[in-house]
DNA sequence: GATCTTATTCGAAGGGTTGGAAGAAGAGCG
DNA sequence: CGCTCTTCTTCCAACCCTTCGAATAAGATC
């Protein structure tokens, strides 16, 4: 039922190509990408044309040779156009405007109001912080080459539907319909755990990496699956909602009605709770914020309060059996763990939690799987989604077309076109 | 890393013709296999001519028409070669033969020594059990195309070593270079987890399904995953331990060493041990043969026996949380659930656990995934098994050569060979 | 400036799929 | 029986993609 063809293929190495290029250490030749893709020489030949055609890379310079042509450094052309990431979060909208080489230009955060936030009010603050980010970065709509949106909870990517939210009782929103006039940009709608993947298959650690499992820990967690290079979205592109696995039975009440799920233990709010169990007294862990909570924990630990310390080893365990859960079942060669809880508690709670996985994983796929933090810099969510907006633009079949019509034009110059 | 070449693409859809024929219910002409697969016409005509001439498929008569030409009937050509799939388990080494359209011919089991068997035992038990199959059926050594064998535990299925049993002390023992002298037949390693979910692919609800997930629950437990119509295998082929989740931190000791990991729960030895704890008197079930437990437990069940039902519920309590993980995570079309636990228990059990899925996992996932008996009929996993041996078969390159080699024979006739 | 060495480009070949024309095989009817 | 109609199959040319190897390009070195 799946329609393979060779287009596919093209797709897919272009894909690689242009990842490998992002990868590198700035100096990418394309020697060095047929190396590491193990495409022919040949090919990498002609995807790069292509891509320097269409203006995504450019060649910078060359390297210094012992002998012999040199070879020219491929760079991504970080000018080529601009792409938009926005991050929707319970409490706030976070826009930033990335170039083409996914760096931050500008960046813009807007406040969502309290409570049962409608549709319009996302709506609202998202077109606002977009038109803030073009004015205040003097870049012309025209330049931007879409924008990508991360929603929270289950969205339908094609229709660009938010079909439920955790935090607001929505239910089928329509949002690309909603926001496509509002923006006037090529949309591209996912939730938070596929975009923090897809950013660390871009610039983080999945870069060189086949399998890979992407561990998303903020006021909700869950995990995103990559495999064979490919992000992996299940039937109903709802795959890797790890976060309701159940880690106790009968244990604390999740917001999802359950109980002993997984993010009640190792969300924000689960870590607070955790340390309000260990730590009855203590003023610091009744904050109404759970990440200022945290925050706070991870001083007290820091300090040597003893109750944060014992807080931070049990919420190591809770976190460690789960992701063992994922390492035996997925099996993949990395394994990310990124986003608040761990920029703020990774310090102390990542050793505790990676022993606890040595403990509940088999040999076999734990010896097979490299677990450490994301590398990805600033919000992995709005990267992730200006990733989307770039994986967009590489498939829009104006811009790359199958080889023959490169063959064509190289030929047949300006002729009869149409 | 991975690559994808153009051959690729041709062997998948090699495989999905043929399966759909499998599938079939014994009348399937070429339009219905391009309809059902997705492929243009003129591809399943190229492919099916290959399979002919390979003597996979033949035309068996032809469909009624109502004016018109009528439709040619494909049929899988049972006598084409026989295939053996062997089953080694704990106590027994199953082997049997199957005919072309992976039907039984032929069935042998060997016990073994109770213990920590060795190697040898095991390679003399299914040589000879292999040679008792050839001799009954009369079939000649030359006839069969491969064997399959499962393993339990830990298999490094290119190179054929079994890298970890669960059952025995044993460390990377090169099963293939055992058994290759003694069988004299093209092998094909794996475990039992991937040889049910092949059987499901190709023989039961895997066939119209892309992303599937087959429970596999008997002494040892766990999962096989298929994505895009292929079996996922994870970095180090180990997916799918889904047996050592864990349920219950804390919880019951499990042969791995760990505590309350699915497996001391909806194993065979788990579900007996439930019942001991819910009926501390009862004879029946402290029995040493775990699957005579069970069996007793399904009889005292049915005979209205209210420890029993009290038993069997919370069974179904601990078997619904960790499939919900599996539909969360994965989030597949179907999940299969079979094999001996099933078979003992299924009317009783599977109706308390769906409701228990029902309320662990997220609504759309949930929705998205239909949960099912394995109608595979018999032992899946040695039609696993032998189901390995035919794609073995399928990718060899002796009888399915590329296009251009069919081509040239038909053009060029038996001429200058070579 | 000739020679060496290495990088790119180019063209042909090889592997695949597909749409459409041409051939094949029954059913129906005069 | 032969013609026509309909539908299935085969065959061919067109197209997409990768890759090998020869030819060409571009510095370094002597």
């Amino acid at each position: 039922m799946i329609r393979r063809t060779s287009q596919d293929i093209r797709r897919l190495n272009r894909f690689e190509v242009l990842r490998r290029v992002y990868a590198g250490p700035g100096a990418m030749s394309r020697q060095d990408v047929a190396a590491a893709t193990g495409l022919s020489f040949a090919t990498v030949a002609n995807l790069t044309a292509e891509l320097l055609e269409a203006g995504v890379l450019v060649e910078a310079g060359h390297e210094e040779s012992g002998g012999g042509r040199p070879r020219a450094r491929l760079a991504v052309n970080a000018e080529r156009g601009a792409l938009i990431g926005v991050d929707i979060a319970e409490t706030s909208v976070h826009a930033e405007l990335f170039d083409l080489a996914l760096t931050v230009r500008h960046s813009v955060e807007r406040p969502l109001p309290p409570g049962d936030v409608r549709p319009s009010d996302v709506v609202d603050a998202l077109a606002g912080a977009v038109g803030e980010l073009l004015a205040a970065s003097g870049t012309d709509r025209a330049r931007v080459l879409g924008a990508g949106v991360s929603v929270p909870g289950m969205v339908e990517r094609e229709g660009g539907v938010s079909s439920f939210s955790p935090y607001w009782s929505w239910h089928e929103v329509p949002l690309r319909a909603l926001l496509d006039e509002r923006l006037g940009l090529p949309l591209w709608l996912d939730n938070p755990l596929r975009a923090s993947t897809v950013a660390e298959m871009w610039c983080g650690a999945g870069r060189e990496v086949d399998d890979l499992v992407v561990l998303t820990l903020r006021a909700g967690v869950g995990a995103g699956i990559a495999i064979g290079g490919q992000l992996y979205r299940g039937f109903t592109n709802s795959a890797g909602e790890w976060g309701h696995t159940c880690l106790a039975l009968d244990g604390r009440p999740c917001t999802c009605g359950n109980r002993g799920c997984v993010e009640a233990y190792v969300s924000l709010r689960g870590i607070a709770e955790t340390w309000r169990e260990l730590a009855p007294g203590d003023a610091r862990a009744t904050g109404p914020d759970d990440a200022v909570t945290v925050a706070a924990l991870a001083r007290a630990a820091d300090a040597g309060d003893p109750a944060a310390a014992a807080a931070i080893d049990r919420i190591g365990r809770y976190l460690g059996a789960p992701v063992a859960t994922l390492v035996n079942l997925v099996n993949p060669q990395v394994v990310v763990v990124g986003n608040q809880v761990v920029d703020l508690l990774g310090e102390r709670l990542l050793p505790v939690a990676y022993e606890a996985v040595g403990r509940h994983a088999l040999a076999l796929p734990h010896r097979a799987a490299t677990l450490c933090r994301s590398t990805v810099p600033h919000n992995p969510v709005t990267l992730g989604a200006a990733t989307f907006a770039l994986e967009g633009f590489l498939d829009d079949r104006e811009v790359f077309g199958p080889v023959s019509r490169m063959r064509k034009a190289a030929k047949g110059g300006a002729g009869a076109g149409g």
